[in-house]
DNA sequence: TTGTAAGCGTTATCAT
DNA sequence: ATGATAACGCTTACAA
């Protein structure tokens, strides 16, 4: 493995030329240029990164922080699409990604002091948001540049990319009750995240201004997984209110619901309507064609690496951005039709 | 960010003291030891990896190399399985993930280089193989353990996983068979690639011991993505046969195909039977549900990682392991019926 | 235009 | 049981 040194020693000059040759210094003239470069070739020379990073401080990499274990978190879609927009931005900017995780929260603590105290990384993306999380009060004391994605809890100051969550449950409740909805359920994720609470919010600020009730036996939180839709959903399904709607905060979340409910022989949508968020791809292709709220996940991954770059980079411009949603109606809601 | 020779300072020992606590060297008396500690409590002290790194020579991190690029592989399902399996083995193990890529061949030889002979990873695993693969040379050339994801074209002494794709597509082209079909088509992925050309293997070679005849229109080869699976089928449904069944090497590309299927008013299974592989999540979702050959994604990247990190830390056991693949029964493959 | 030397934060080899 | 010193491979003042 050849090192600048010996680059050095073959051509007959000294290391810190050579070093300069590589980071095309002007002063260094054309004919030692190409002599240095010759033998570097030869000796197929590349640069270590590591020892660079030692001394330039900076290592060209993110780092990745995924809530609770990787192992799990990648089962839903969410998080690869979030990731592409992300790796498409980092690479185009010559940026590698280092991702790490850990399961319980002391791992979790461990594995983000080792990649910023350890100096592994020149910023971090949080690919979550959610109240008195100690990984972020780490992050805000570590003096790292770091972006989050989900609004953070208070906002002072903090980097990061986000729907308008309100605004966008708000819209799928109101489409339902569109459609002559008025028991509608809500199966949500865990109300510690940011983007549970947000959708929660719009969900209630929709029903009320319909005034129709809040009836928590209708609302039910669980993990992003399609085992906990589904469970979530039976349990949904066994309380003496019977919805007819239901709003799904999460794509994957809807499938298992969708189970729950063909297992008690309940027809989409005829029996009950449901709508999901995020639009994973493969939700057109369901039975029936999943009705979703699109929130662009790919642009978020994207806009956050971008933003976490212009701050490594200190060229701050904006530290927040809002991503559009949409609904993309398909075929799993309809009017409502007395039973 | 307090250094080593500032703990020294501070305590009044020399930075190999410190060091040595660090390691929990035996020689160090529990006296210093616990001042040690204290100090470095105090001072939030952090080993600096980078510069641990440089004399080691291990970075405790695994780089992954992705077919293409990133942003697109991350669209199939099979990328982010696989990394599930790969990203539990590696953490429970201390190693962190790298992940690199490039779009075109340039870019991606000189992301692996930027990895391997910039030291910034222990070990790697190639998500993939390819006959010809330039980046497969340069990673024998270079001295550093790695494992592919696929059987290679020429299996010497290199570390990797795999299933048994002939067999797998022998049986569920078998099982077609069996059903009653004659005319089967093949929705194939691009047959550089060994994963396909070991499916052609087993289709080919199951056609050939019913006697029946194999048809070159009947076979496409298109990327592993649900839009080029409806392209495929397209062209399959355009050829002067037409099959009663068609298997797709991977179950996006089924996806697109069923959509193509369905565009021209045929029925699944009724006018065409289907069957994918790699059986992603949602395919039970589907409508109907399809039947797939189930690769076992996750246990493949496990096994990948734990082979390579066997390697890394020269307990070499195997340099191979093949992993089950199950045919899961579904609804969108049924006896064969004259039309 | 090029060379010398110090330094990045560790670990490891000698000494003591 | 602890300290000095060199080394890992590179960059960057400062000299020349």
């Amino acid at each position: 493995m050849a090192t600048i040194k010996e680059i050095a020693k073959k051509v007959g000059v000294s290391p810190s030329t050579v070093s300069r040759v590589i980071s095309d210094d002007a002063r260094i003239s054309e004919e030692t240029k190409k002599k240095v470069r010759k033998i570097m070739e030869e000796l197929k020379y590349h640069p270590n990164a590591i020892a660079r990073s030692l001394v330039s401080k900076s290592t060209k990499t993110i780092g990745i922080i995924m809530p609770y274990s990787a192992d799990q978190a990648f089962m839903n879609p969410f998080f690869s699409e979030a990731l592409r927009g992300i790796a498409k931005c980092t690479y185009n900017q010559g940026y590698c990604l280092l991702i790490t995780n850990g399961v319980t929260k002391k791992e979790q603590i461990n594995s983000v002091y080792s990649l910023v105290m350890g100096r592994r990384v020149d910023g971090i993306i949080l690919m979550y948001s959610k109240e008195n999380d100690p990984v972020l009060k780490e992050l805000q004391n570590m003096d790292i540049p770091f972006c989050m994605i989900g609004r953070p809890v208070d906002n002072k100051n903090i980097t990061y990319v986000d729907n308008d969550n309100i605004e966008a449950a708000y819209k799928a409740t109101e489409y339902l009750i569109e459609k002559g909805h008025k028991s509608i359920a809500l199966l949500n994720g865990s109300m510690n995240l940011t983007v549970s609470a947000d959708r929660y919010e719009g969900y209630k600020k929709a029903l009320e201004e319909n005034n129709l009730s809040l009836n928590d036996e209708l609302i039910v939180s669980v993990e992003f997984l399609q085992e906990d839709g589904y469970k979530g959903m039976k349990k949904i399904l066994n309380s003496k209110i019977k919805p007819s709607a239901v709003i799904a905060t999460d794509d994957l979340m809807a499938y298992g619901a969708m189970r729950a409910i063909g297992e008690i022989g309940y027809k989409i949508p005829e029996d009950i309507s449901i709508i999901g968020f995020n639009n994973i791809p493969l939700s057109e292709f369901l039975f029936p064609p999943l009705t979703s709220v699109d929130i662009n996940t790919y642009q978020i991954g994207a806009s956050a690496a971008q933003l976490l770059l212009e701050n490594v980079k200190g060229e701050v411009r904006a530290n927040r951005k809002i991503v559009d949603t949409k609904i993309i109606y398909r075929k799993s809601v309809c009017e409502y039709k007395k039973s």
